[in-house]
RNA sequence: GUCUCCGUGGCCUAAUGGAUAAGGCACUGGCCUCCGAAGCCAGCAAUCUGGGUUCGAAUCCCAGCGGAGAUACCA
């Protein structure tokens, strides 16, 4: 917005600095700390430190400077007052045309508002990650949150994306459950619910593993009959694997989630084999069996001492691991699709793996192993800084925390809203409910814990997804009611409130802070601008009469509403969560 | 031991090195005859410590303190 007027001035800036023997491109424009009205301003501190001729010291010499370039420039088109203070040179804005420039624009391009232009690149994210047999809790959720909105706002910076989920549909915790199964639920089917069901059957098998006497030995005999190829266990493994996907396909369903490539582990476990033994041959990687496993000792490879430390390849007795797996499916993910960025959505205790597993493809020598990114978040935990643990039945499960907010929600909508259609409410309940559930998982720092707690997570007040949703709602009414939408432009030649350029501020930064998020990998900057948007819509609503306005001021705020509402529900749609049209 | 991350009001969180550190929760008081009170307004209260770099530091560097995590056959 306006980038043509700035490059004009900073284009006049520098050559006043020519003429006068000062240095160019110490001068940048930023906004005004908002004070009612706005504009740009630039700092003349940088110029002041760096002019060999400098009279005084810096602060007063910048004021000095910010006069001169005042007098120097004048007024340009399209500001309507200038001033020189502590140091600033500040410009004005003529309001009624930044006004009508921001909401036209954004009325005018509607949910493509903010998009930028295709850059060509295709990324792929892997998120989820989820182990088949084993039930989805909180924080799991974080990572679908996060890897899915990161995705929504990778594509509105112009980024193709493949949307992938890497299944761990092989293991013992998979063997566990089979075998739990087998010896007391045989020929049982899983009901409506089958996630719960299935993670019902978990918590047991494992209990038994923990508790029971000779259960582990049972499983252990169980898994030596599976790696021979057992064809019974093989059947019944992808029988109740698919009862798992069912599973999570309903949870993705209802999160809003989908995925564009599901990578089973179990389909790069003989590859991993493969993989390893040329990373002996190569010399790469040591084979230290049948006493010690196969490692890759990356220190004494690189010469570093402490920093990628050794990492294990196979087990000694020549099982696969994680890191096994690893290395075939990033091969296969750049084999797939022509990627310039593979970005894994993986909590921060794996860093290490992950630097090891990015080094070892290096000394493969795959040149795209360097756009390979590993995009690490904190744990979600409980208040006291517990972990969840299944084993500990400290788990918030996703099914119960849905439902509760749910319900929660429903209560509130049938008290503000009576007279809803009960399907209507039913599923505005439900929009708020998630809304509020995904906010607070993406609404802070990657690398901040998130602690879990019953009260805040049912708190639809506050800085939180469904004020969010309200602010939108409270547009849509507006809007609605208005009927009479004016297809003649706003023109804002008014004394507009202050509410209402802050709020068209905010508006016009919706394009930018898409980018910010987009490069940094952070919805939680986007997340903040779409409470601030709320807040400052609210502000608007509060101050600012539209519907009993008239002419003129009636007219240009309908479309500031209607551009509200489109920037509202598309940061909602970015960050993953839906906008209900009334609640 | 080594490495990584975190340290901002009572609690949680924000601030491309830039103007008076911004919000939420909780607490106190006010606002529905007015486009939807899941809202608005007002009040209270903060940068872990010590150095350094800089005209300018919550932000960058160093040291310390406190918390979390990782560190050869879990993922």
């Amino acid at each position: 917005m306006f980038e043509e007027i700035k490059n004009q001035i900073a284009q006049r800036i520098n050559e006043f600095c020519l003429q006068n023997g000062l240095p160019t491109g110490k001068v940048e424009f930023r906004n005004i700390p908002f004070s009612g009205e706005w504009g740009m301003a630039a700092p003349f501190f940088p110029l002041a430190a760096a002019d060999p001729n400098k009279t005084g010291p810096v602060p007063q010499y910048a004021q000095v400077l910010a006069e001169r370039l005042k007098e120097a420039i004048g007024l340009p088109t399209g500001f309507t007052r200038s001033e020189a203070v502590r140091g600033y040179l500040n410009l004005y804005f003529d309001t009624a045309l930044y006004a009508a420039g921001v909401v036209d624009q954004v009325n005018k391009q509607g949910p493509q508002f903010g998009n930028a232009k295709p850059t060509g690149e295709s990324v792929m994210v892997e998120y989820s990650n989820p182990n088949t047999h084993k039930p989805l809790h909180v924080g799991h959720l974080r990572n679908v949150i996060l890897g899915g909105s990161v995705c929504n706002i990778l594509e509105a910076s112009g980024q193709k994306v493949v949307r992938a989920n890497y299944i761990g549909d092989i293991g013992l915790h998979v063997i566990k459950w089979m075998c739990n199964y087998e010896m007391y639920h045989s020929g049982e089917q899983p009901g409506k619910d089958k996630m719960r069901w299935m993670a019902d059957l978990y918590s047991e098998a494992d209990r038994r593993f923990h508790e029971q006497e000779g259960f582990e030995e049972t499983v252990r005999a169980y898994f030596a009959r599976w790696d021979s190829g057992d064809e019974h266990i093989h059947d019944l493994w992808l029988k109740t694997r698919q009862w798992s996907m069912d599973g999570f396909a309903q949870v993705y369903e209802l999160l809003g989630e989908h995925f564009d490539r599901i990578y089973f582990e179990s389909e790069v476990e003989d590859s991993g084999k493969v993989l390893v033994a040329s990373l002996i041959e190569s010399g790469i990687a040591t084979d230290g069996r049948p006493e010690n496993p196969v490692i890759v000792d990356l220190d004494a490879i690189l010469g570093t001492k402490e920093e990628y430390r050794v990492a294990v390849v196979l087990r000694s007795d020549g099982t696969s691991l994680y890191a096994t797996k690893e290395l075939p499916l990033a091969i296969m993910k750049f084999t797939e699709y022509d990627l310039d960025e593979s970005i894994y959505v993986i909590d921060v205790r794996q860093s290490l793996h992950m630097k090891q597993m990015k080094k070892i493809l290096e000394l493969m020598g795959f040149p795209w192993a360097k756009n390979i990114q590993h995009l690490a978040y904190e744990i979600v935990n409980l208040p006291g800084n517990v972990i969840m643990s299944s084993r500990d039945g400290t788990v918030v499960l996703l099914d119960d925390l849905v439902r509760e907010a749910t319900q929660r929600a429903l209560d509130v909508v049938r008290e503000k809203n009576p007279e809803l259609d009960p399907t209507i409410m039913q599923d505005v309940a439900q929009k708020v409910a998630l809304g509020a559930i995904k906010y607070p998982m993406i609404s802070r720092e990657n690398t901040k814990i998130v602690t879990f707690d019953w009260e805040s997570a049912l708190d639809f007040n506050g800085q939180s997804a469904p004020y969010i949703q309200y602010a939108n709602v409270r547009a849509n009414s507006i809007l609605r009611k208005a009927e009479d939408l004016e297809e003649s432009p706003a023109t804002f030649a008014y004394q507009l409130e202050p509410s209402e350029v802050n709020l068209i501020e905010l508006l016009s930064k919706l394009p930018d802070e898409i980018s910010k998020s987009a490069k940094d990998l952070k919805p939680s900057i986007l997340a903040g601008y779409a409470y601030d948007l709320a807040k400052a819509f609210n502000d608007f609503y509060n101050q600012c009469q539209v519907l009993k306005a008239e002419g003129e001021v009636r007219n240009s705020r309908l479309a500031l509403v209607q551009a509200a509402r489109t920037c509202l529900e598309k940061t909602l749609n970015l960050l993953g969560i839906q906008a209900p049209q009334v609640m």
